[in-house]
DNA sequence: GATGAATGAGGTTTCATTCAT
DNA sequence: TATGAATGAAACCTCATTCAT
């Protein structure tokens, strides 16, 4: 065989991806991305055929990304608070530490290139996380509401969370677990 | 100069404006704008002389078009839950019924088209509600965590009502007061 | 209404076509047919919405065209043999005064960008030859081979004068009425 | 150098190119022909170094094929009746069981692709024909006409007996009979 | 020799903006 | 003012060809 596709220049694509759009949003051109991944135009092309293929990949390859660190370490056995509180940490650690993957998922997560079957694929992948959510829809105010509303709510006060870290340097373990006490209040 | 510039196109620019970028996003054409609102292509741009005008414009019209109805029949008087009720209310039943403007209102917001001058003047034009939120910031769970997070944590709970809102048909009434008093348990 | 779109340009367009295609075939590309008509690639967008829309109706164009001349001074009360003279006659001048035209016509017709709809329409354009051709397919040789072979064979027979016309220079109307000759012993 | 490059992959190529040419014209990419072929894309390179060189080469490859077989049981000893009339059936039987070759082989020739040396080359292939096409051309109405004329028309015609042939099913042998007929009235 | 990834020029088309009418 | 034709940069994508494996 050839030279087989390197890795290593997918994962470039997908990172000078996720660069270009957090500054200028899905119209980065696929031009620039390739470049920014030292690339020539045409090559890019050799790893996802179109421009709609690189987006639906690279939010799967985020949202994965995400569940794969949350499922590691989660504590089976605990109660539902310290579950809970493991899901909202992690993720909101990923999403400091990476706010470039964590702005860029928001923006794909609204635009219509994203594919229902895309969203599908990422939905199967929450699987991990389900059971600790399903439980949550149970309980404190939301046991009155919509069976999804626990999970959303929580993303929405984690967003929170994070607009916030953006503006104030400030202590972010501290606003993380701040932030959770009053998430919890919801729950409790 | 003759005629004046027709206020009643300009609307129609904005409107069509909106209805373009929910269907597909800030890419959305000049031209197509124009044609939604029944003009030539041409003609967008004596109202408004740059497409990043007209986005800067809509967002700013948008924005003030909330805090229009939120101030409108605002209780001056009432306790804090209730004055906060109204916001949450009030706010939810404008987006519920244009959900095309919110979602438009959410893509200029993450988008860097919005200068920080049209930022500014949004952010300006809240007066009418920043007493009531910042009572709110000080109470509660909310009281331990930065200045202005009661607030973005309060459009960010409203925003997954809405998420919810669109996903089951449901009783929109009863989805947003059980939505509040979920969230007012954060700052009880 | 604003400038309202120069029939001159079309027609510049378009012949500028007939001319990048004889020399490159069907692939000449579009920016050069623009250039060639003294215009920016994107004008042409504004006359011809897509390359294959361009080649289709280039090739009405040329068909029409070539009618038109058949249709006018047609000797209608003459006699088979002159009626089809006149056909022959016309054709092979207009072939050989316009190389190129006649060469596009050939390249359109043997391309499948070429829709069917095209080539009905440019069918339904014979309409003042085909009973001519109607009266050529019932006698001699013709009378025992399909109905639409006469015609068939004459634009062929054209074609070989063509073929031989461009490679000797020699008197262009004496080889036009010896072909007739030839050709029409099929008939007679 | 090991393996001697295997003439059975050069098969395939040409194969291929026909089906590709065919059906999308002289456009076909490199890439299309190598996969038709069943090889990899830069395979192709190392039997035709150049997508020039591989038209060419198949041009000449589906003229001589053609020439093989008319010299192929070519009556020799008869009459000029019975030799032209052989030419004109084993080309048209060729032509008739081989559309996608013949089609090839018209649009390779209409190409500026194709090139002088190339077209020099096919003509002298031509040779076993030459002697019964000379004695044509002094015959009936050709004498009156330029040296190279009756095998233009010749050529002509057999390309309109395959047009109507591949309109009509019909019987095939009866229609290039009596196509027969009608060219042998021209040389009569 | 065979493979197919890499290249970058070039193809068609879109689009914000200008400007003649 | 309103119109829409004109512009040319830039977008996405294809392709012949090269070359590491």
């Amino acid at each position: 065989m050839a030279r087989p596709k390197s890795s290593e220049k997918r994962e470039a694509i997908l990172k000078s991806a996720v660069g270009e759009i957090a500054q200028v949003g899905l119209g980065a051109s696929t031009a620039r991305i390739a470049r920014g991944a030292q690339l020539a135009d045409g090559t890019m092309f050799t790893y996802f055929p179109t421009k709609e293929d690189l987006f639906n990949e690279l939010y799967v390859e985020l949202k994965s990304e995400v569940y794969r660190r949350v499922d590691d370490g989660f504590p089976h056995g605990a109660a539902l608070r310290e579950r809970t509180r493991h899901i909202w940490t992690v993720y909101l650690h990923w999403a400091l530490e990476n706010p470039g993957e964590q702005k860029v998922s928001v923006l794909l997560n609204l635009s219509p290139i994203i594919s229902a079957a895309t969203r599908q694929r990422v939905h199967a992948g929450r699987k991990g996380i389900q059971q600790t959510l399903d439980e949550l829809a149970v309980r404190g105010a939301f046991k009155d509401l919509p069976k999804g509303f626990a999970s959303t709510a929580m993303l929405a006060m984690q967003q929170a969370v994070m607009d916030t870290a953006g503006k104030k340097a400030r202590d972010r373990t501290l606003l993380i677990d701040q932030g959770f006490e009053a998430f919890w209040r919801m729950a409790k």
